[in-house]
DNA sequence: AACTATTTATAAGA
DNA sequence: TTCTTATAAATAGTT
């Protein structure tokens, strides 16, 4: 038993000196809010994506649902999800069906666009521009780019939760769980299955380390570093 | 002075069941949630990006470095930008330069093809795919085209971090503040100016309602709903 | 929104 | 890294 411990003392509200203790502190203080994060989300029934990056360039994710999708596209994985177009699950039945009707009507064209970048890893044909690497970009393209996408990735998922709303009483499993039950009236959960993959990601990307299923937190990569002070430190955000 | 005050309790961790009770305590943890967030950062020199979904619907949004950049390209937020190539700016003109010397060479092909994305608002060229609105697409393509984006959108932040590396004592201050100091040997702040508005944002996203400026708290939209539950409330996530 | 009793997070030390 | 302990900080229920 430990006699003469002073406890938690107060610390100012400014970078930390001591690299050895920085780094303790950003462990346990990245704990701690995941774990607010974790019970916010279970609590209240709510939603959150977390990227978090580290001082020395890792990078750490909390997601609920699960952001783990959006973190490895290795053909492993690929290989390992079923490609029979959802015969088997009414959902995915559904977003064929919903992919056949498009593909025969009027939308014809416009979908094979959208599916160009999809499948840019199989083809190789001249308005393939998406494919050029990044690292071949300038960084104010680059920059330019992650905007956009951002925006667009927001949109995507408004669109999505939208056609969710008005697309009820479907519900996909977690691959690697109990067996799940219809959700009656709610809303479609999101996780992997409900992305049908039938066609491969188009760019890759490698997870160089990862914690243990079901926790739901991931150390996505590394060699990643920016610096900027933060403004705000007042009690709350009101 | 309130004398029989019970103080506070203990709570079990799963749903409330209370909805009045439910939206505040969402209140109270989302605020606690984005103070620990801020003090991380500070503390211990990170970086973070925070989505927040509440059970009603609304979105809300913690950054740092800033995310409002990523909310609203308004033609006003536009037109306010300093157009002029960034003359005046020594950062801005090693961009531009870069971008001369890639117009100039051999990566003119690609580069006019990568900057379809930056333009489309303002050309009609046949094969504008991008254009297409997410509306028109299933949800089946639009998961897989958020998988896709998400991960690219990684890659460029990847890429533009090693830029930073590689290309220090630049620096470009904050648009509303005090002026800004170069930094020595160190990297580029991210903030608004760095992205370079040559162009304007390829789609449009409005914001419906923001906090006030200096508090990087954001509420970005309304109308996402989705729900899951959680898996996982022990101690800690090692 | 404010108040407090209590729970929870965590800074330092081991 | 992990554990302990005293203290700081967050917050549930009440007003």
């Amino acid at each position: 038993m430990v006699k003469n411990n002073l406890g938690r003392r107060k610390v100012e509200m400014v970078k930390m000196t001591n690299e050895t203790n920085l780094q303790v502190t950003f462990s346990k203080r990245r704990s701690g809010l995941f774990k607010k994060a974790s019970e916010l989300c279970t609590l209240c029934d709510a939603n959150i994506a977390i990227l978090l990056f580290s001082p020395s360039g890792k990078v750490f994710s909390f997601g609920h649902p699960d952001l783990s999708l959006l973190l490895d596209n290795s053909p492993e994985r690929i290989s390992n999800i079923d490609l029979d177009h959802g015969s088997r699950n009414p959902y995915l039945q559904m977003l064929n069906d919903r992919y056949a009707e498009l593909m025969a009507g009027k939308e014809r064209e416009q979908m094979k666009r959208a599916m160009i970048v999809q499948n840019q890893r199989r083809n190789n044909e001249p308005d393939n521009w998406w494919r050029i690497s990044t690292e071949e970009l300038s960084f104010g393209q680059l920059a330019r780019m992650k905007l956009a996408l951002e925006v667009l990735r927001r949109k995507v998922e408004e669109t999505a939760s939208q056609f969710h709303q008005t697309n009820a009483n479907y519900y996909i499993g977690s691959s690697g769980t109990a067996a799940s039950e219809p959700v009656n009236g709610g809303n479609v959960s999101t996780n992997q299955e409900l992305f049908h993959p039938i066609y491969s990601l188009p760019f890759g990307f490698n997870v160089m380390n990862r914690t243990p299923a079901g926790y739901n937190h991931t150390l996505i990569h590394q060699n990643l570093e920016f610096k900027h002070p933060h403004p705000y430190h007042g009690p709350r955000y009101y």
